[in-house]
DNA sequence: ATAGAGAGCGCAATCGATTGCGCAATTCGG
DNA sequence: CCGAATTGCGCAATCGATTGCGCTCTCTAT
């Protein structure tokens, strides 16, 4: 409830004046050893801390770092926090955290936010559709857009190469001898549901396989869609042998929508889902996965915008970094028990 | 890269004293309708947004909370951060995330910034030791423990009924037929590990159970420890039929080992987990185990932090709150193959 | 008609850290 | 021994929002 110490008090403890406090403290020169010894002394002795208020006051920034993301209990975006945080945490930055739901309204509330108290730059995992206004605030701050990339805001992008990701999941199930295989996505609005789709496409396509439409599903990011999208798949006629997925929480809830409906996986169905987790190892057989290196992108993404907003100079042309993903071999993939293997 | 507008810029354009600008913009009494209507709109018009820095200068006091938690990757944590972001947005407080990883150095540090920063208060997870200068900052500033309770700071604490949790558990293995019961924790260190196994203890001995010290286990709350104390159980020579784990993270740890090690669960081996997580529901038949009401948990102490830092009056005593666990049943516990029953 | 009430708004100080400028003391070169 | 260079430190302004105090001007009541 008493208030910290500040400057002006060890000025007063040591007889100094303000100035020669600060600058001791901020290691300038022009400053005897004795001098500076005695007032950083004084400054533990007293409990001294910046008030970094009063520091962002004069910058006129802050060291605040805002991460905007749809979804903390997401593991994805958890483990990218995480990440995250220690960077802050090694170079002193605070980290505020803005959890929007994909909700554009919430999102800008919180860009106004990040405005208003002056943050430093931020990490921001766009929303499907972000309000006009987000986009103009957007390009008025040094931001980092990660794994999403909203092409309105030409920005630096850190971003998985979810072609690949796809081809990876799609090739797998391909070699096992599947042909009919499901997919179940996030809508194409967004640029990694667009890059996915494609990449799923171009793998069969290459493969000879013809795709049918009745067994692509592209819709919201959440867990009911994906549990929505394995509902209408299992009700078709000819069922798919094998689905893949290409969103986590989609994923999980296509797996519990054939679970519930009593569908054998990997021998009625083979299943690939989509990033990882610690419990996703004992879905059953094991869960065959995505895995995406989402830790390294993260300190990646966050070291660059700390080189971007240290360096005054703007930077020329937009940075584009995308990391490759990998594939989790486990139990939930399998032959298909009639493989019409052709070949 | 252009300053936002300030107070000054908006009275500029009107010819308007800063004050005035200020008073209407505070809704303050003492300004006329129409005064007020030309400043909102002007302000509304060029963009402008409080500074936060300059505010907290002012007032001494910044709007930001601070949440201190060992592992925003664990779904028990970031289910309560969704919950307190959720509430800090409502009021219009800026969430700095802080993770310890149960370091006390980083836990201290990370106060230490809280403290620059003028924080409002924080939500705390006391690490497990924490530093001397860490209770002097929980002191100094207005706080909540969260679920943990380091009883050096007398402080409100809100938490979950940690014994009555554990006597679920037993409870119901014990009502399935198990009389040889294993016990996984945390250590006794932490309040929470304190109370959890005094709860599974007073169960089984209100049974009539002797309590093997060989099948208890309390140590670090990771899953490594899980893994090894699972490992420990399962070469003991009279294997238990039933496993309550009492921490999340230990939680998985021990079933990896228990699946890894080729143990059938349930029938070679009853399984309780702790905390529940989306992916749970599919671990093999479906993990049995306690669930915590965390999001109600949260946003209570959000609620409680913001009333109490709302009122200058200092709360007479701590406050103390405790919300009641669940138990889910699932695949994972079932009858033991000899069953011993007695009674 | 005029004092008193109140409404509407401006002046200036304040919060704490930072920094350009200037003053004084010391040291150096010649 | 003197001007110049260097060192050590203080003055004062600045960042933007907030607020107590006080100055006008209008309106009302006596």
């Amino acid at each position: 409830m008493k208030r910290p110490p500040t400057m002006k008090d060890i000025a007063a403890e040591l007889e100094l004046s303000v100035s020669t406090v600060a600058r001791s403290l901020a290691d300038s020169p022009r400053i005897s050893r004795e001098t500076r010894a005695r007032v950083v002394s004084a400054a533990e002795r007293l409990g001294y801390v910046v008030d970094l208020a009063a520091r962002a006051m004069r910058s006129g920034t802050s060291s605040i770092v805002g991460l905007i993301v749809p979804d903390i209990r997401n593991d994805f975006y958890s483990t990218a926090a995480k990440a995250i945080a220690d960077c802050c945490q090694e170079r002193g930055h605070q980290l505020v955290l803005a959890v929007t739901d994909d909700d554009p309204k919430l999102e800008l509330e919180h860009l106004r936010n990040l405005r208003s108290a002056r943050a430093l730059g931020f990490i921001i995992i766009p929303s499907v559709t972000p309000a006009q206004e987000t986009l103009r605030l957007m390009r008025a701050t040094p931001h980092v857009q990660f794994v999403r990339n909203c092409a309105k805001v030409e920005s630096d992008w850190f971003g998985i190469e979810d072609g690949e990701a796809m081809r990876l999941a799609a090739r797998h199930l391909i070699d096992l001898g599947h042909r009919r295989i499901a997919y179940i996505g996030s809508t194409v609005a967004i640029s990694t549901g667009r890059d996915r789709l494609e990449g799923f496409r171009r793998t069969l396509q290459d493969a000879g396989i013809a795709i049918d439409d009745r067994l692509v599903k592209a819709g919201s990011c959440d867990t009911e869609f994906g549990f929505a999208a394995m509902q209408a798949i299992l009700a078709e006629p000819q069922r798919p042998t094998a689905v893949v997925t290409a969103g986590a929480r989609m994923s999980i809830g296509a797996y519990d929508c054939a679970r519930a409906a009593g569908v054998d996986i990997p021998s009625e169905l083979s299943f690939v889902g989509f990033s990882d987790s610690p419990t996703l190892r004992w879905c059953g057989n094991g869960l065959t996965t995505i895995a995406l290196p989402v830790r390294e992108l993260a300190m990646a993404a966050t070291d660059f915008l700390f080189r971007k907003t240290a360096s005054d100079q703007q930077s020329e042309r937009p940075c584009r970094v995308m990391l490759a993903p990998g594939l989790l071999l486990r139990g939930s993939t399998a032959a298909p028990r009639c493989a019409l293997v052709t070949a």
